[in-house]
DNA sequence: GCATTCGTTGGAAGCGCTTCCAATTCCGCT
DNA sequence: AGCGGAATTGGAAGCGCTTCCAACGAATGC
C-alpha cells in the first residue's frame, strides 16, 4: 500500500515527455505547448503526484515556508486571543498562496532572544518572518535579520522598528480619536484614562487620538486623569478607585485595552457604582470577554485576522517578486468602533 | 555578507575528515573517535554551520515537522484559548526536540476536510500530526491516514476515534465526579445540570462523572433537572431560565464547560438573582474569563499546555524509534479542580 | 531559397545531506 | 609474528527537484 510516491520522473515517463518540462509546467514555466501541458497534467492527476518540497526547495532555493514569532511567556488570555487571531489570519493567507506556517516562539525576557530567533530562521531557511509584539520592536533583532535573505513584516511595529521593516496594523491614533468622539457625543466632559505600558507606541497612540479629539471639542487636558497601567486585568483593578477618588466629577473612563477596562468594571461594580448608569467604560482591542461581561463593553475592534492575512500577503509579494528588500512600508488596517452597552449618555447630575 | 553558506563540505574540509564523518559527528552517529568527533565539532562551531533541513530530509527521509490541525471556522474566545495552550505547550516540546511545528486548519464542516489534510500531509511530508477536536474524532480521516507514514495523536479523542490512533486528554468522567463530590460536600442535594454538544465524548463523560458522584452520595437522577445545550455563551444565557423555573428546589448549577456557565451567570444575574447566595455554578476547562467574571468560576482546570507537550513526545518517541505503528493508546493528562467563588455552601432555606 | 531567430524540448549538472559499502586501521589472541 | 574481527573512516550513490544549456524544428528575414 505505501508504495513509493510518484516522482517528477515518472510523471514525465507517463506523459512521454523530459522531466525539465514536467518541471516547468508545475512552475506555470512559458514555453510549452498546449497540447503537452494538457497531456502533462493529466499524468499528475492519474498519478497524484504531488511535489516534494523538500526536494524543490533544495533545487531552488525558496522553502515557501514563513515563520510566525511569537512570545512563549505570554500564556495569559488576552494574548492567546491576540495570537489566534493574527495565526487565523496568516494561516488563511499561507493557505490560498501555498505557503506553509511555522511557528516558534521565544522568551520575551531572554537576552538571547534575537539569537534565538537567528537561529530559527537560519535552521528553517524560511523565506519570511512575521514578528508579533514585543518582537516587532526589537531594533536590535530587526538589524540581524537584515542580512538574512528573509521578508519581515512586523505586527504593530513601534516607530523605530517601522524604519527596519515593513508592518502591518491600525491606526491607533485615529481609532481612538474616534472612540473618544462618540464619548463626546454622549454628553461627557470629564475623563478617567487608564494608559498603556509606557513606551508602547500603540498606548502612547491611544492617548494622542484621545487628547486630539477633546482638544477637538474644546476640552483641556486638565479635565482628564490618567494612571499609567500595563494592560492587564490586574492594573484595571488596582487603579480605577484612585481614579475615581481623585477625579471628581469623572463621567467616562477610557481604557488603553480592554483587560484594563474589564478589570475596571470590576472595580468599579465592588464600589458599589453602576455602568453605565453612574460611569460610562469604554476598552480597546474587542476581546472576546468584552461582549461577554456585563455591561457588554463598548471598545475599538482591531482586525486580527485581517492583519495576519495582510502581512502574509505583503512577504508573498515580496518573495515571489524576489527583488531585494523594498523600502519599508507600514500598512494600517481598517479598525471598528464597536457600540455595545457600558458606554451611555452622561448623567446631568454628575456632570 | 551573505556569502554561501557553509556545507557540510566545507566543514569536512576545514575538520580533515570525509563528508560522512562529520554526518556521523552531526547525528550522533556511534564510531567515530573522540578525538575526530571534538575536531569536527570545532570546525562547525567555526564556522557556524547549520544542517540544511531541507537536504538532510531528501536524503534521509525525515522531515523533523508536525502538522497541527485546527478547524479554522472556530474563531470564538473559548477556542482560541484552547488551541492556544495546546500550541504552545506543543511548541515548547517541538523546540525542545527539534522539531518544526507546522499549522494548519481546515473547514470543520466541509465535506472535503479529510481530503484537505490528507492533502497537507502528503503535501508537508509531516513526520508527525496532532488532530484537534473536532478532527480528534473523524474516523474516517483517521482510517485514510492509516495508510500514510505519519505518526497520528488526537487531542481529546471520541471512543471510536481511540482505537484508531493514540491520544492524550483528561479524564472527564472523573473531573467532573470530583467537581461534583465538592457540591455535594457543601450540602448541594438538587442540581441543574447543562449539557455540552450531543455526542461529544468528553460532553457525556462529564455527565456520567456527575450521575456517578450523585449516586454515591444516595442522590438520584430525580434530583437533577438537565438541559442540552451546545458549550456555547449563548445556550447557556438561553437555557438557563428554563432550568431553573422548572426545577424548583434547584441550588446548584453544573455546566459542561465554562461558557455556558459564563452564560448561566449572566442569566442568573439578570433574573435578579446572586451566585453563590441563592445560587452555586460550577463550569468545566478553566479559561481565562472563568477568573475574571464575576463571581469567579468554579471549575476544572484542563492542562491545556501539558496536553500539547504531550502530544508531541508521544510522537518523538515514535518517529525516534522509526517503528511501524505501536497499538493507539490513550493518556489522561491529570487535571484539577479550581476552586473559585461561584460555589458555595448550599443555604438551609433553599433545601 | 538560405540564413537567422524564436519557441520548445530534453540532457545533465548540481542543491546538501544520509547511508551503504568497501577500505583501512587497530586490537586481542593464538 | 600472524590472523580474524571489530572499530573507524572515506567514496560514492542517490533523495526529487530546478535550471542552465545545447539541440531541434519551424517561422521569419533578406
Amino acid at each position: 500500500m505505501p508504495a513509493r510516491k510518484p516522482t517528477i520522473d515518472d510523471v514525465a515517463a507517463l506523459s512521454g515527455v523530459g522531466r525539465a518540462t514536467v518541471s516547468r509546467v508545475l512552475n506555470g514555466g512559458p514555453n510549452v505547448r498546449d497540447e503537452v501541458r494538457a497531456r502533462v497534467l493529466e499524468a499528475v492527476e492519474k498519478l497524484q503526484y504531488k511535489v516534494n518540497m523538500q526536494a524543490r526547495f533544495l533545487a531552488g532555493g525558496r522553502t515557501q515556508v514563513l515563520g510566525l514569532i511569537y512570545a512563549s511567556d505570554l500564556d495569559s488570555e488576552p494574548n492567546s486571543f491576540y495570537h489566534s487571531g493574527l495565526e487565523l489570519g496568516a494561516l488563511r493567507a499561507c493557505t490560498e498562496f501555498g505557503f506553509q506556517l511555522v511557528m516558534h516562539t521565544a522568551n520575551q525576557h531572554s537576552l538571547t532572544r534575537a539569537t534565538r530567533i537567528i537561529e530559527f530562521v537560519d535552521q528553517s531557511r524560511c523565506d519570511g518572518l512575521i514578528l508579533t509584539p514585543p518582537f516587532s520592536d526589537d531594533t536590535d533583532l530587526l538589524e540581524q535579520l537584515q542580512g538574512r535573505n528573509v521578508a519581515v513584516v512586523c505586527i504593530s511595529p513601534g516607530e523605530a522598528a517601522q524604519k527596519l521593516a515593513s508592518g502591518v496594523g491600525i491606526d491607533d491614533e485615529v481609532a481612538a480619536y474616534e472612540l473618544t468622539r462618540h464619548l463626546v457625543g454622549l454628553g461627557h466632559r470629564r475623563f478617567g484614562f487608564l494608559k498603556g505600558l509606557q513606551g508602547h507606541l500603540s498606548a502612547e497612540q491611544r492617548y494622542s487620538g484621545f487628547l486630539r479629539a477633546l482638544a477637538q471639542a474644546g476640552i483641556g487636558e486638565d479635565a482628564v486623569v490618567a494612571a499609567r497601567g500595563n494592560f492587564t486585568f490586574k492594573s484595571g483593578i488596582e487603579l480605577t478607585p484612585g481614579l475615581l477618588k481623585d477625579g471628581q466629577g469623572i463621567t467616562a473612563l477610557v481604557c488603553a485595552n480592554d483587560d484594563m477596562a474589564v478589570g475596571a468594571l470590576f472595580s468599579i461594580h465592588k464600589m458599589g457604582l453602576n455602568v453605565p448608569r453612574d460611569l460610562s467604560v469604554v476598552g480597546f482591542d474587542d476581546t472576546p470577554v468584552s461582549e461577554i461581561i456585563w455591561p457588554p463593553l463598548t471598545t475599538v475592534h482591531q482586525p486580527l485576522k485581517a492583519m495576519g492575512y495582510r502581512a502574509v500577503q505583503m512577504i508573498v509579494e515580496r518573495v515571489k517578486t524576489g527583488g531585494s528588500a523594498p523600502p519599508p512600508r507600514f500598512e494600517a488596517i481598517a479598525h471598528r468602533v464597536v457600540i455595545r452597552e457600558s458606554a451611555a449618555a452622561s448623567q446631568p447630575a454628575h456632570v
